[in-house]
DNA sequence: ATTGTAAGTTAACAGCGTTTACATCCATCT
DNA sequence: AGATGGATGTAAACGCTGTTAACTTACAAT
């Protein structure tokens, strides 16, 4: 499969490059994430990142993409299961975006963070188009919608207190001595606020 | 009052370099703020800012306390005069929260940016009650608060809101192409749909 | 076999935060 | 008034960062 009798070339490098900023990012966060510890990481010269990523800022961008794709699976998952069990599609689609935030809080940031990602690029676009798409998805049998790409106010209003939520736990005063579990069921109950805006 | 014979002394370097982080990071992003770009900018060597502050985070986390209580400010502002006039003081106090964050979309970032700041320090947590206190004041005469320190569902419903909007207005996909106008408009759109769950 | 190209290396650059040792000024005490 | 000590600024250096340019290696197609 693969030849291993040279260790010149390496092979797989630009995911590589993002898995180790993944580690990091997990270990020391975001900020402590830098090139010539990635290339480091996977035994590598710091200049050869630069043959796969045009600048820091677009592996980053590649790894924000990757993160994006990670919670919309998430929240994927979270769909159709209570579509299965007959639950909440929209609330289990908001639990599962906290939930996300609260488990890995670097990527969360790193999904955000516009002044350290190219946030016009196409694909990372395209994965918060996704993203949206299943907050929208728990909307579509309950309020007709005008214009799929648009949002609706209560399609936004939804959007932003649940990621308002996940913000102020991530990086916010809010709950910070809280234990994680305690941090979703205070989100249970935020949440259920909301019921009266989606059903009058 | 200020002798200026001799140049050697500065005199106000602690808030000149306040000054110097607030016009670089309105100019080019929270991002490219530097200690050495801010002392060339005052017109000092790099090395006297570590007479005023301890490193650049806490330099940071100063200039976060400081933009809190700008935006508390704000908030005050707000609610006072939505008082005088009979207005809905939450709504007004929610309005200037998007409003400041669209007008100083570094300074909100600054703010919330936790890996950048020392988030424990007594000062910065102190800014962060005050502003929770504007939040809270709209409810007073509503909702039987049962403890001043923590937060309602409601409260922190409202507090999300209008944070996760200000969030994804100045970091996330949601109405970038929209003028400042049409995302206030939006806010209160948005904003509007909150009402049934504060008078049931 | 030759050769072209993709993918790696090495060495260097300027700029960054930070520290250490030194210089200067101001206030205070005789 | 003159000496002195602490607060405040400077200069030079450290290792680290992102990034580039010139070079080398390995594979793939002719």
């Amino acid at each position: 499969m693969k030849k291993r009798n040279s260790r010149y070339h390496h092979g797989h490098l630009a995911e590589s490059l993002l898995d180790a900023v993944d580690e990091i990012a997990s270990q020391f966060g975001i900020e402590a994430v830098t090139l010539r510890g990635c290339a480091k990481r996977i035994g590598v010269s710091p200049a050869s990142a630069f043959r796969h990523y045009a600048d820091k800022r677009a592996l980053l961008t590649v790894f924000a993409t990757r993160a994006l794709n990670q919670l919309a699976d998430a929240m994927e998952v979270a769909m159709l299961q209570a579509q299965e069990e007959g639950g909440d599609a929209l609330h289990a689609v908001c639990m599962a975006y906290v939930r996300f935030a609260l488990t890995k809080p670097a990527f969360f940031r790193a999904m955000w963070r516009e002044e350290m990602i190219y946030s016009r690029d196409a694909d990372y676009l395209a994965a918060t188009e996704r993203l949206a798409g299943y907050l929208q998805e728990g909307f579509v049998k309950t309020i007709a919608d005008e214009d799929p790409c648009d949002f609706s106010p209560q399609e936004l209003l939804a959007w932003s207190a649940v990621h308002g939520l996940a913000c102020l736990f991530v990086d916010g005063p809010v709950a910070r001595e809280k234990e994680r579990e305690d941090k979703l069921q205070l989100t249970d109950t935020v949440l259920r606020q909301l019921l009266p805006v989606f059903s009058q």
